[in-house]
RNA sequence: GGCGGCAUCGCCAAGUGGACUAAGGCCACGGUUUGCAAAACCGUUACCCUGGGUUCGAAUCCCAGUGCCGCCUCCA
């Protein structure tokens, strides 16, 4: 089985083989930290995360750095307008390092609530500025940038590939050029390496070239140079960024470095709202924090893993509630599973159903391997469940050994990989010390003695009234049992 | 205007030349199970946007058309 990845600069699934046998280097671009984080920031996360587990699985070291923007990310455009994390630092009262701070930890707390692990670095571009200036000078003393009223341009000239990754000409861009000519510029598409700072423009570093700060592509180039080198295996990215922040990300790196930057590109695609463009001027923003009050964070990854990362996700209460649905059909196999795991006698894996897990598994990998088929990965743990609920509810006696395996199973595939499968489950409540056990107790005894006299009205009605309130009896053959609705 | 992408069952969504008589989820309708439910299981529902072409063979490749979307401002 082999590992095929959509290369967006070749723009061709290519078989992943990575620089140095065995680790992986990955570099994905981090968010500017000035808000809180959105959806379009959980389809991104999520889906790189998913790549991350999954070359773990495959047993590849990886060194996953992902930044967190904290300077330098204009509102315009990179090299014009206000800086966002000094304009909304304003707006608010608050330093900018501590404004910074507020999103850091609100971006940590929304992707730990959606089960991405944690880069193995967060490297702050602020916390990088000498790394920067270095490759500034170094660019300019090679020819490839020049000083220009005290900020300092990337002359894209001097660079003969640039738009190689966005497919872009540099003739064409001048010619559609929305952006207002800037002067000090040799030529509209050069591009800030490092931007003056006006008067009271409080974000400041000393430079060479007199106070300023970094321009918003430099960081990413100087930070995963300084942790990953000079050529990465996976650089990931949303899809809008690829012109102009990667292609000038490429442009720096491979004029400091004379060597390729970045092996494998990939690029994951938007979030729509209702069908229409998630955007900051249309309004329709909605943030995770306020997602998690509707939908539980692990039905959010769900739904977001039911979509391919290079396919748009759009997203609706109608899509989520169908997915909270499929998630929670999935989720009640692996706790019926579980709850039988917990009393389960000694007993062997038979063969056909080891053979089944086998295919199961290989069906899984395959989808994996295919550029990540999320998608139908998880339609492999639905044909798998829909036969764990069969072999559950024939009145046969499943042994221990077997129901482990299928346990493991949606451990690792539908747990390590997807992250999509808890370790385990809280709804359900039975200690018998637990007041609220002690009390559903009775009241479930009560209902079975009443079943038994067949008065099936006041049953019905204890049914009911405890659906009202949250909980869900649930009348099996062995006996009734209960949990809280989500 | 330039660049790129998409169009598959009522809805969401895989599949990108041959075991496709097209995965999976949601919804709907039958049935099994249940005192009735719930959960679960079984079953039913697609000539793959249109028109040409290439090929022994196309949802999958090419051309044209139609529609939608994204990037080139903000934004992952």
């Amino acid at each position: 089985m082999t590992l095929k990845l959509y290369n967006s600069l070749t723009k061709k699934k290519e078989v992943f083989t990575p620089l140095h046998e065995g680790f992986v280097s990955m570099y994905v671009c981090g968010p500017t930290v000035y808000d809180h984080p959105h959806i379009g920031h959980a389809k991104s996360y999520v889906s790189f995360d998913v790549i991350v587990r999954y070359l773990r699985y495959l047993g590849y070291k990886v060194r996953y750095v992902q930044n967190i923007t904290d300077v330098g990310h204009l509102t315009d455009n990179a090299d014009a307008g206000e800086d966002k994390i000094l304009k909304r630092a304003q707006r608010e009262r608050l330093e900018p390092a501590e404004l910074v701070e507020i999103y850091t930890r609100s971006y940590f707390e929304d992707m730990d609530a959606l089960n991405n692990v944690r880069p193995d670095i967060s490297p702050r571009a602020t916390a990088h500025i000498p790394e920067q200036i270095e490759l500034v000078e170094k660019l300019v003393s090679e020819g490839f940038a020049y000083p220009s009223k005290g900020s300092v341009y990337f002359d894209v000239q001097k660079y003969k590939e640039y738009g190689k990754l966005s497919g872009r000409k540099q003739e064409e861009l001048e010619a559609g050029a929305r952006v207002e000519i800037n002067p000090e510029k040799r030529n509209p598409s050069d591009f800030a390496l490092w931007k003056k700072a006006e008067a009271g423009h409080i974000m400041r570093w000393r430079s060479p070239w007199g106070d300023g700060f970094p321009g918003w592509h430099l960081e990413c180039s100087a930070m995963s140079m300084k942790y990953l080198g000079q050529t990465l295996d996976i650089h990931g990215g949303g899809l809008e960024n690829i012109f102009p922040h990667h292609e000038c990300e490429i442009a720096q790196s491979e004029a400091a470095n004379k060597q390729a930057f970045v092996r494998y590109w990939l690029h994951n695609n938007m979030v729509t709202v209702n069908g229409q463009k998630m955007g900051k001027s249309l309004g329709n923003f909605v943030t995770l924090k306020d997602a998690f009050r509707k939908y539980h964070p692990t039905t959010i990854r769900f739904f977001i893993l039911t979509t391919h990362y290079r396919s748009p996700l759009d997203f609706s209460n109608e899509a989520l509630d169908a997915a909270d649905k499929g998630l929670e059909r999935l989720h009640n196999a692996v706790e019926l599973l579980r709850e039988r795991l917990n009393n389960a006698k000694d007993g062997e894996t038979p063969p056909h159903i080891i053979e089944k897990l086998a295919q199961y598994k290989k069906a899984f990998l395959e989808a994996m391997d295919e550029d990540f088929n999320t998608s139908g990965a998880i339609a492999v743990l639905f044909d798998l469940s829909k036969d764990v609920n069969s072999l559950l509810s024939d009145g046969q006696e499943v042994g221990r050994k077997c129901l482990e395996d299928i346990d493991t199973f949606y451990r690792q595939l539908g747990g390590d990989i997807l992250g999509i499968i808890p370790k385990a489950f809280e709804s359900r409540q039975k200690e018998e010390s637990d007041a609220l056990g002690n009390v559903m107790n009775v009241v479930i005894n009560t209902r079975t003695e009443l079943r038994k006299a067949k008065q099936w009205q006041l049953s019905d009605f204890i049914r009911n009234k405890l659906l009202e309130i949250g909980f869900v009896l649930d009348d099996r053959p062995d006996g009734t049992t209960w949990k809280k609705t989500k």
